[in-house]
RNA sequence: GGGCGCAUGGCUCAGUUGGUUAGAGCGCCACAUUCACAUUGUGGAGGUCAUAGGUUCAAGUCCUAUUGCGCCCACCA
């Protein structure tokens, strides 16, 4: 054992301990017969990403997950790796050529793919870095990334498989288009915001009748450009004659007709719609329901295209402007009133999104989801906390298909060929609209069009007309679509082997065959439908299984005032800059203990002194410890069980205590409640350890007993906290225990229920209080520490008295009393203070420690004085003309001040009537 | 429009299936420094548990309504 430094300083430390368990291999997983698995797949950070604390926070739940079931004796493997994520790293790098001056589209799609993996190899294992630094144990000879070659195979396989299933197909649909990302995206990539906008009334006259018109009412007037109908609801008597009329559509002076739908909310506007099928989902539907024409009006850029007439290359906001100028100058414009909206966004870069008609590739999900949907009703699948549920089963209930494909060229390029000579583009329904058309049972056949190869390789010739001029599809893959397969694609599925990172092979069957399904998914709730529901339905659809049992659903970090941490705020606070200032361990510990199940998490700087302080103390403990420990002595004893009935009484206690907690803590591990468990042992070891049990062995540390036990608890101690804070607990264990190896791979403390004494507990309470209270008379009246008093204490029971007179020494030690007698009723003495706690009465005498009459002039000094004050304030009150003008929190605090004095001075006189 | 969450001392939050005296951290006040630790110790002040009803022997905890804040979902132009 080597003696500690007096503070702990964390940088050093931490460095050495991630080389050396590193170099151990002491975070590897293999498969082991007899032993059972504890899988974690981590979600995958973006290669973009730089470590911030929902990274911080999620990972270290993961570690402890980890951590924790390695010393349960469990396999534990936890698989790390990057996410490519599409957009947002093409993104990134976009915005770095665009520094150079230099742009995508001049570089072409091979040279900008060049670009982006020179930049993922150059920047993208910054996260990973930052993540050892954390601490993770993961396997990080596995380290993966969704643009591995063998991922990718894997991606590719999924998409042959879904099209031959007749659950993927091509079609013509409303999506949600960004304008300047320039691509598709999934309903969940375009979460709707709130808009203040307006609500503009329209005029469209008739074609036999101009000067007569309907008004219809619309949000986005330069949609008006596509319009092919106007809607009414059959049902509405108001327009029952209008219907088959025929309209002219203003600016345009196109010829549209009335016509009526049930889709028509009468209540709404004016009842009259304006229908625009190539620019909003509903109008789709009724555009194909009644065959109106699809006048597409846009750019993929948002500029009105040549389908606009005038109004051409001008930006869709512009030409709204210019729209209600000139309808206002025709007199076409009834009115604009302000209107509440709420609109799409892109979850990249915040555009307002575009409801546009194009080509693309769907999933279809309402068969992918049924067992999903089965498996978390009937709790194969846990979710944690449980209202997440819901959540889950509500989106799954009504999913809808999946648009997959993504006009941008960072991803898995879709596995689609198509020859030249006789491919003609699908238009298909999706069911997405079916349903609302009212179509049921689509049929999930495999999808035949001429021309189109679904293939993982180029075809050579086209088997449709042996034509040989193909070429691929130009789009990628969402990137949720290779994600969605990650709990068993980072095995290598569908391979037989997989190399890992030092090129070892693994046996992909035999290692899937133990570490799945996974044990637990640790998540954001924000990802819930995205990734969560997803894997799910992959698991089912791939591996014929669950992926996870468990789903434990943190919240989300956000600033002291509750707004969500993001750099555009600038109310970051960076996990790399506390584990700097405070230290890793502090960081992970810090985070933990404020994070209640579920709840999400308000952090300032400030809460993580806690735990930088926390270590400290394990560390000045531990030192401690170390310092007082007899070597021979505890060699000697260290095979010692507890022979509990004859130990000490605080001996028994805080081994009881220990175990209490370590029940408890076993619990809260074991429900995904994190806080209480570190919590729980923060106060055990803090304000029991060490504020009552090494304070009261210390005039006996040298007791062989009170040598083993400090020794036990304090071992014990550090492999329960271990996974919160692998690293302190490393470096102590590595000076108190040399010889026994890394203590992550130490047993977790066995626990012993039969040495839970809750009879025990309950004596050394009262033997606490007693002693509280004796404190608490003597900071009372101010009586220095140097100064022994002399105490009776008086219980009228037996036990309570037998109990006392053992402890006295314990009672006189950390109260610094000269004398202690025990009686069974205090009888009246001059000169003394009592004070009683349950039912012990306790009386300090104050002859011979405190001159009793320099006290009681003291004490007159002090009744004088607040009694003066008294006055003061009371007269202050009275002054009628302060009560009136003082502002009310200043009367009210002049109040308050005279209560307390009045408080004080009760107090004053009781204790000079003890004194006489 | 639907759903969910939150409201507890000056601040930020715990409080598991209803059960003695509602806890913690920070902050505040007083005292203590040849003591493992001032990144400390001892003691203290400070709470109508958002509001109004209800169930119960018993409610911070369960039910109903109301108010305020936050989040998610949604094709009402």
């Amino acid at each position: 054992m080597t003696e500690l430094a007096k503070a702990y300083t964390p940088k050093e430390t931490e460095d050495r301990w991630s080389q050396a368990w590193s170099d151990a291999g002491a975070f590897n997983a293999t498969v082991t017969p007899g032993k059972k698995p504890f899988t974690i797949v981590i979600p995958p950070p973006n290669v973009t990403g730089i470590l911030h604390m929902g990274h911080a926070l999620n990972n270290t739940i993961q570690d402890i997950l980890i951590r924790f079931h390695r010393m349960k004796g469990f396999e534990p493997l936890w698989m790390p790796g990057t996410d490519h994520a599409g957009i947002a790293t093409q993104n990134v790098v976009e915005r770095k050529l665009g520094k150079e001056g230099r742009k995508r589209q001049d570089l072409g799609r091979d040279k900008f793919l060049e670009e982006v993996w020179r930049w993922k190899e150059e920047y993208g294992s910054t996260i990973i870095r930052q993540l050892k630094k954390l601490g993770a144990s993961c396997d990080w000879r596995r380290v993966r990334f969704t643009m591995d070659e063998d991922y990718s195979q894997a991606v590719k396989e999924v998409f042959i498989r879904l099209f031959e299933k007749g659950l993927i197909y091509q079609g013509n649909y409303i999506i949600n288009w960004c304008p300047r990302c320039q691509t598709a995206l999934a309903d969940e990539e375009a979460p709707h915001r709130d808009l203040q906008g307006n609500l503009y009334f329209l005029r469209y006259p008739f074609k036999d009748a101009p000067d007569e018109y309907v008004i219809v009412a619309t949000t986005r007037p330069e949609t008006m450009l596509g319009d092919t109908a106007v809607a009414v609801n059959p049902k509405d008597k108001r327009y029952k004659k209008i219907v088959g009329k025929t309209l002219l559509l203003p600016l345009m002076n196109r010829e549209i007709p009335v016509i009526a739908d049930d889709m028509v909310d009468p209540a709404f506007g004016t009842g009259c719609v304006k229908i625009t099928p190539a620019h909003d989902p509903n109008d789709y539907v009724t555009g194909k329901k009644h065959a109106l024409a699809f006048i597409n009006v846009l750019h993929p850029d948002a500029r009105i295209n040549e389908n606009g007439g005038e109004y051409k290359d001008m930006d869709r906001f512009e030409a709204r402007e210019v729209i209600i100028e000139d309808l206002k100058e025709k007199g076409l414009l009834e009115k604009i009133e302000p209107h509440a909206l709420s609109a799409g966004h892109c979850y990249r870069c915040h555009t307002i999104i575009e409801p546009y008609l194009s080509k693309q590739w769907f999933v279809r999900m309402k068969p992918l989801a049924v067992p999903g949907i089965a498996a978390v009703k009937d709790g194969r699948i846990s979710f944690y906390p449980k209202r997440w549920t819901k959540v889950y089963l509500n989106w799954m209930n009504n999913i809808q298909d999946w648009c997959i494909s993504r006009q941008i060229w960072w991803g898995h390029r879709i596995p689609v060929y198509y020859c030249r000579a006789c491919y003609k583009p699908a238009s298909v329904d999706s069911p997405a609209q079916t349903a609302a058309t009212g179509k049921k049972n689509i049929k999930h056949e495999k999808q035949h069009i001429p021309g189109l190869i679904v293939a993982a390789v180029k075809p050579a010739a086209c088997p449709h007309c042996g034509a040989t001029d193909i070429y691929q599809d130009e789009d990628v893959l969402d990137t949720w679509f290779s994600s969605w397969l990650w709990p068993f694609a980072t095995f290598g599925w569908p391979k037989q082997t997989h190399k890992d990172a030092q090129g070892i092979d693994h046996d992909v069957r035999e290692e899937l065959a133990f570490f799945y399904p996974t044990s637990a998914l640790v998540t954001a709730p924000e990802i819930i439908f995205f990734w969560v529901a997803r894997m799910i339905m992959a698991g089912f659809e791939f591996m014929g299984d669950i992926p996870f049992k468990d789903v434990y659903i943190h919240g989300t970090v956000r600033d002291i005032e509750g707004k969500k941490m993001s750099k555009s705020l600038g109310n970051v606070i960076d996990p790399l800059e506390i584990i700097n200032e405070y230290g890793t361990d502090a960081l992970r510990f810090s985070l933990i203990s404020i994070t209640a199940q579920g709840q999400d998490v308000f952090l300032n700087k400030e809460r993580f002194e806690q735990g930088r302080n926390f270590a400290n103390k394990i560390w000045n403990a531990s030192r401690f410890v170390m310092m007082n420990l007899d070597n021979s002595q505890v060699n000697r004893d260290l095979c010692l069980t507890f022979k509990n009935e004859q130990m000490s009484l605080v001996n028994r206690w805080i081994i009881s205590r220990l175990y209490s907690t370590l029940k408890e803590v076993n619990k809260n591990l074991e429900t995904y409640k994190f806080n209480e468990a570190a919590n729980l042992l923060y106060r055990f070891f803090w304000h029991e350890f060490c504020d009552w049990y090494l304070e009261i062995i210390k005039p006996e540390i040298k007791q062989p007993e009170n040598q083993l036990i400090m020794f036990k608890v304090l071992e014990k101690f550090l492999r329960a906290i271990q996974p919160f804070m692998p690293f302190i607990t490393q470096e102590i264990w590595s000076r108190l225990k040399p010889s026994e190896g890394l203590i992550m791979q130490q047993s977790w403390p066995h626990l012993q229920e039969q040495l839970i004494d809750k009879k025990t507990e309950q004596r050394m309470a009262l033997i606490l209080e007693v002693i509280t209270a004796i404190r608490n008379m003597r900071a009372d009246l101010e009586i220095l520490p140097t100064q022994h008093l002399h105490a009776v204490v008086a219980a009228a029971t037996k036990p309570k008295r037998e109990l006392i007179e053992h402890a006295s020494g314990h009672i006189g030690y950390l109260c610094r009393l000269g004398t202690l007698a025990v009686q069974e009723k205090l009888e009246h003495r001059k000169s003394t203070v009592t004070s009683v706690v349950s039912d012990v009465h306790i009386s300090l005498s104050l002859e011979g420690v405190v001159d009793v009459e320099k006290e009681k002039a003291k004490i007159d000094a002090k009744i004088k004085k607040a009694e003066s004050d008294v006055k003061a304030k009371e007269n202050t009150l009275a002054n009628t003309s302060f009560v009136e003008r003082a502002p009310a929190e200043v009367v009210e605090k002049e109040r308050q001040r005279l209560a307390e004095l009045k408080e004080t001075l009760i107090k004053l006189k009781a204790v000079k009537h003890a004194l006489e």
